[in-house]
DNA sequence: GCAGATATTGTAATCGATTTCATTTTGAAT
DNA sequence: ATTCAAAATGAAATCGATTACAATATCTGC
């Protein structure tokens, strides 16, 4: 149906080879059968075969974002990052939807087997770090968003989730809140982990002793993070600020506060993170922490093409990026 | 590096002719080699090469999902069912994020041209219809949701502009309003023309005489609503509801009411479209329209597998779907 | 005008699968 | 045991580009 390399040589009158070079190194022809080749190419309107053309070349100019799930706005804003600067290099990104599907994540990664994609950038990934390691080391290009895994062939970027946890307890205690709740996404997250990590370690250096009971899990969305703070109130504890390690729970903690006449922050303080979009809408409006997605999509897809293309690191393979404490209308109240 | 079917066969002591068929058709191959064939191909952990195959086959049993913005949910919801539906058809889905860049829209357009994808789905196109079509004339499979682009080889859905316009201004009208602003999207867009025309339609049904000066366009995006709503203020007529052709534009008019103090909705009665995930939680939560996105996408994507298939229609072209109002606190308040 | 170097162009091999067609094997019927 | 049809398998062509290598054209300097 559409024209191939053949047609347009026979209609320049020249070679497929030729037709080839015109259309790729630019050089090593003269300008006159340039002219004519170029002229074929528009009248016949010729765009050479993909397939035909990742096979010969092996490889296909193509990177592929797993992301966990494309309806949040964290993972789209950091694709949006990467496929700004990958695009500058002349390689195309195409976006999958994991759906928080682990399955779908490891039947995306056959991408990388059949040769699909030249490589593979994971956001926030469940497969496993030796899964992922495995890849590498099969010489499969792999990169990966929120998690540092060790591997001399992956490159890295996340943010300090110890640190900026830490931050968000020192506000809340500088706002002189001292039982405060601490409600964790699924614990198996590293995220979680780390977050948690944070959380202890600014009990620690207050010398404010750890209350497990203050400790919830609400696996990261707004339903869990309800269901979290029923249980708290259940349990008939004293706290005055909740720490939740998302927006998406922090907006489940305001759903359980309206049900109980609970007022924010008078009453109750509440930060999340993420920044997610919504948190600035809601009223009061969510403190959180800010990472800065677009940027960590932008340096890392650079790093990950360099090694694509050298196959070998300019540098560095892990980038640890700070975050921004946004204080809002949510914890913006000293407690007597 | 990875094994290709020539290893896989010679490991099996077989061609890989008969490679091809255990993997491809399953049958005419004695259930003895193929679990010869299927042995090798595991300790091997053979994958076809993706460029091979779709060279060879002419096909490549993807789809492209071309967006305008991967951050808005609109999209994202769309396109998980585009995704789901597409994945039980063995199919894969690749989403690309225009940007609102009609230049970034034509590039991936190119993928059907080099065949990197079967086909291409477009969520409102900033495209031309013309453009559209003659890419359908030239035998390439197209297929758009959001308008109906007329040409018999397009699959189109979108839902009924007039119709759910005229719903949400029964509602207010029912409420009592009589002066009531409709703002307006970036003109050119389909949506914006046919949301005022079901304004209008509404008005006249009423026998209410249409006042240009309430109309005003707000670009479809929170600033401009903001604008908008700053303009319209300033112009000192009075008016007593507000039509927002979509949410973004509603949060832009919360925000202008808030800067001047004007209670929504005693004051004034907001109404959006799209149902934004944000307009649930801002306060009062925000009156708006929903379409069944989700089916959208799915319905779409099945005819079009189905036509890319037999390359026929089965039967319907054009999908009209209905939307549903969702009356919330913004709107929620009769006029005396 | 010619030799030799250099630049341009063409021929044919190649990438790795599928698939047509030919060949061999198997099995059923006699 | 033999014949013949049907089933299974293999050999080789094919998809459409790129590219190594060979061949030809052009240019330089004398």
């Amino acid at each position: 149906m559409d024209a191939k390399i053949v047609d347009v040589a026979a209609k320049a009158g020249v070679s497929p080879a030729t037709v080839s070079r015109v259309l790729n190194q630019a050089s090593g022809v003269t300008s006159k059968t340039r002219n004519k080749v170029m002229k074929a190419v528009e009248e016949l309107n010729y765009h050479p075969n993909a397939a035909a053309k990742n096979l010969r070349q092996q490889k296909t100019m193509n990177i592929g974002v797993i992301a966990q799930d494309i309806n949040n706005a964290y993972f789209t804003e950091i694709i949006k990052g990467i496929e700004n600067m990958a695009y500058a290099q002349k390689y195309r990104v195409f976006i999958c939807d994991a759906e928080n599907q682990l399955e779908k994540e490891r039947e995306y990664m056959t991408m990388l087997m059949d040769r699909t994609m030249d490589g593979v950038i994971l956001i926030a990934p469940q497969l496993l770090d030796e899964e992922i390691c495995e890849m590498a080391d099969k010489g499969y290009y792999v990169a990966v968003i929120g998690r540092n895994i060790e591997h001399p062939r992956i490159p890295c970027i996340y943010t300090d989730n110890v640190k900026f946890s830490r931050q968000v307890m020192e506000h809340l205690l500088s706002n002189g809140h001292r039982d405060i709740v601490f409600l964790n996404g699924y614990p198996e997250a590293i995220d979680s982990y780390e977050r948690l990590e944070g959380y202890l370690k600014a009990l620690k250096d207050n010398q404010i002793p750890f209350r497990p009971e203050l400790v919830e899990n609400g696996d990261f969305n707004e339903t869990g993070g309800y269901e979290a703070m029923k249980r708290l109130f259940d349990k008939n504890i004293p706290f005055t600020a909740v720490y939740a390690a998302n927006d998406e729970m922090a907006l489940g903690v305001y759903q359980a506060c309206a049900e109980r006449g609970i007022s924010i922050p008078n009453q109750l303080a509440v930060v999340g993170v993420d920044n997610n979009r919504i948190s600035k809408y809601v009223t009061p409006a969510l403190s959180t922490v800010n990472q800065p997605k677009y940027t960590m999509g932008a340096i890392l897809v650079e790093k990950f093409i360099d090694q694509m293309n050298d196959n070998q690191f300019a540098d560095q393979r892990v980038f640890v990026v700070d975050s921004e404490l946004l204080i809002r209308g949510s914890s913006n109240y000293k407690m007597k």
